[in-house]
DNA sequence: TTGACTTAATCAATCGTTTGAATTAGCCGT
DNA sequence: ACGGCTAATTCAAACGATTGATTAAGTCAA
């Protein structure tokens, strides 16, 4: 009847995904294409192959999900982005002795983050939901921007502190990481909008491939930096 | 009982909005924030302070209602686009002749651009249910890519091809132009970010100045040109 | 048997839409 | 200026359908 207040891992240690994680991934689907109001519980659990009440059971509501499904989008890119973030730091510190390599150093971040962002279609379907947090941003915010935004934001700073010499924490410095990460997300954000004038339909690797080569150019020029000599 | 077909334009000659108008006004402001099933018929009625079947008598149900807002945001953004982009055309072509114009040229750009996005609180509202049809494109996503997006895209992609020296149409320029864009729009749509990062609640004139000449700063240097002496 | 989980059925509330009557505005012949 | 007519508009009320949530009986492994 009540929630399960501790979850003693019982049943089948098999490898199949059980209800909960059913009901998590239809939720990634379906919230990230139509929004928090535009899917009904109904919906979930179909998608899910489950009941109904099943939501409730496993989660309290509907609401409850997708706070679940948030904090699930922060744990599944930790993997992904903390690594990249590592290597910018990593990069930077050594950059203070061998500035040259700063332009590897932010091409090398570039490059991961537009694959990052475009190359994988799980993604793409967190940052639709991600995307709609930004734009009416509802009382779990939060969990993504002190789980992913903030760490990234800060990393780029820290990126255009060393390229400009300006300091990491001056609002100078944060609106120009703004406007760095900008011209990388704008290829998930107005995605509809990149194939409709370039007469894509999908991102393919190649066409990742080129708009990678041409954001580093951009994001590189930004920066004041040179575009390195072929940058893998 | 049926629609009206024909617009005889009866009625006052008043200055008051009258219900077509304030349900109009009442979907910008609930659609941007909510989306469009976030929304209820009753909630749009009792902002426009009308009956619920006003909203079927004047366009025919709830879609319609949406697809009217939409024709009315490319309408109402006309005259405040129309002439920012005709002024960079103007530019660009008498840059033609005098190539060091082109840095205050881009400049006046972006600070209309800058500006006009940032400096309007009903052009934020205008730009909250544009960005939701870029994440989630509803069958009237032409009315605003032909309308809006699509001219601005080519304005921005003369910008890029003049400063670069490449062609308007080769996929680069257009990617840059992209990126370009990116990089004002982000502080539309990561508004929030942006506040929570620099520990802000609006954006005040002041502020938006600030981020005026940092974008500017960032847009340009990725266009290899150099910041012109007080844009202005 | 116990506890974890699933199920079908049902709850009140709200959804978008429709109805038909009431109200309002503009135009007519007088 | 007048009442009478017509069409445009607004209104309260209700429509069936769907919403998120809840219930109690059920299944199944330990």
């Amino acid at each position: 009847m009540a929630p399960p207040q501790t979850a003693l891992q019982p049943k089948h240690a098999g490898d199949e995904p059980d209800t909960k994680d059913r009901l998590l991934e239809a939720a990634l689907q379906l919230f990230s294409t139509h929004g928090f109001e535009g899917v009904s519980t109904r919906q979930l659990a179909a998608e899910a192959g489950a009941n109904i009440a099943a939501i409730a059971y496993h989660f309290g509501g509907k609401k409850e999900l997708y706070h679940a499904l948030l904090e699930r989008i922060v744990d599944e890119t930790e993997p992904r982005f903390a690594p990249v973030i590592q290597a910018l730091r990593d990069g930077l510190e050594g950059a203070n002795k061998a500035p040259d390599a700063l332009s590897g150093i932010a091409a090398d971040f570039v490059h991961s983050l537009v694959h990052g962002f475009l190359g994988d279609e799980r993604m793409r379907l967190r940052a639709g939901v991600v995307l709609r947090e930004h734009a009416n941003p509802s009382e779990a915010f939060s969990i993504l921007y002190e789980g992913r935004i903030e760490p990234m934001q800060k990393a780029i700073s820290g990126l255009v502190a060393a390229a400009t010499g300006l300091s990491e924490d001056t609002p100078e410095t944060m609106l120009r990481a703004q406007a760095l990460f900008g011209q990388i997300l704008i290829f998930v954000i107005g995605r509809e909008v990149v194939f409709r004038r370039l007469g894509w339909d999908s991102y393919t690797p190649e066409r990742i491939a080129l708009v990678r080569a041409t954001v580093t150019e951009s994001v590189l020029a930004s920066l004041g930096l040179q575009t390195p000599h072929i940058p893998h």
